[in-house]
DNA sequence: TCAGTATATGACAACCTGTCATACAAATAA
DNA sequence: TTATTTGTATGACAGGTTGTCATATACTGA
């Protein structure tokens, strides 16, 4: 978490840091990312920097929390969109997320999350408690069996970033996105003939 | 890959670098484990050390595969004691792997993979082509459906590994071993109550 | 105007890594 | 046996990192 001191800063100079950030953490991945570097880009001292932060980590989960804002926001409307079928919905955001890191530049920031970065898979893919309430109330459940709706959703999140890390890893190859769409239906279908269902 | 020259070290040599590696690792995360530290441990120089790996993650690569080797022939065996059924061998793997875990102290290498190396996870789940090619034929495939087999196994393993990471990470907590067998039969059977299958 | 608080600074200690010239040992050739 | 080549071991070194802290500066409100 930021210091008080950082948040009390002036909009343009928070922003100055922020960029500075971004541009490191999508420069190399995450490891390799120097506080030397991103105080050099900001033009700010040692000092300042760990006035605000109080180390990489820290800053670090403060940008993945604004990135995470509007990966959800996206989410809920994908969820709309697609009257609440989990189904579509996540076939439909991998499109989505894979567009967006592909053509929009600040996403490069993203991009070296999900090659380098596999530990804040989890960060990403457990939302806020209100985030689930909203979640449960959009999903379409009456074809589902009965689930653990917030289980079912965190699996399907997380396959999801599974799915985008491969995606950029292999440069967006087709095969790589069938293969998402495949888990998708086997967690939907699963993999035993009908008549061996349990 | 380790040099020729750490290959033809005596066998007593070899073993001392080992573990003071394993030791270094378990003691603290992969980013955090210190070439310093290993080669204080084992007694060699630091000029020693870089002849026979190029880095820290050459010797960690090396290690993994150690431990490799003893993983794909525990999961061969595990497969035929539970006649090639993927659901029961997956649900028996996990509770083999935590026990060992639990138990076994040289096993704290392994842990700390689990619990903080989230991108090996990629290397452990994917075995060679030979594997694949015996699992093939030990798979009691006759109740799947028609399948990519190897993409299956996969995605079990693939599973087993996070269900592992969480229950370190939640101390063998038997909350985390239902939620991974709830995952096994999502896998298996889907979330799609009957009427609705594709 | 002055005290008190908030913010900024860069030198510093303590670590780290990878390299390289050099030293030593062991094997092979003369 | 001696000379030469080949393989192995070494630690000082350059250049990098991080987090701290005493000090300096800038605000702010009485």
């Amino acid at each position: 978490m930021p210091s008080k001191t950082f948040l009390n800063l002036k909009k343009k100079k928070k922003k100055m840091l922020i960029d500075a950030s971004l541009k490191e953490f999508y420069r190399v991945p995450y490891t390799e990312a120097s506080i030397n570097q991103i105080i050099l880009n900001a033009h700010i001292s040692r000092g300042s920097f760990y006035t605000y932060f109080t180390d990489k980590n820290d800053l670090f989960g403060y940008l993945l929390e604004l990135q995470k804002q509007r990966i959800f926001s996206l989410t809920k409307e994908v969820f709309i969109s697609c009257n609440g079928d989990i189904r579509e919905s996540f076939l439909k955001l991998y499109d989505i997320f894979t567009d967006e890191i592909k053509t929009n530049d600040m996403s490069l920031f993203l991009r070296n999350i999900f090659l380098y970065f596999n530990i804040c898979k989890e960060k990403f893919t457990r939302p806020g408690h209100a985030f689930y309430l909203y979640v449960k109330s959009v999903i379409e459940s009456s074809q589902l069996k009965d689930e653990d709706l917030e289980f079912v959703f965190h699996l399907f999140m997380h396959n999801l970033l599974i799915g985008i890390t491969e995606a950029v890893k292999h440069q967006y190859d087709d095969f790589v996105r069938i293969q998402y769409r495949h888990k998708v239906d086997i967690l939907c279908y699963g993999i035993y003939k009908e008549e061996n269902k349990c």
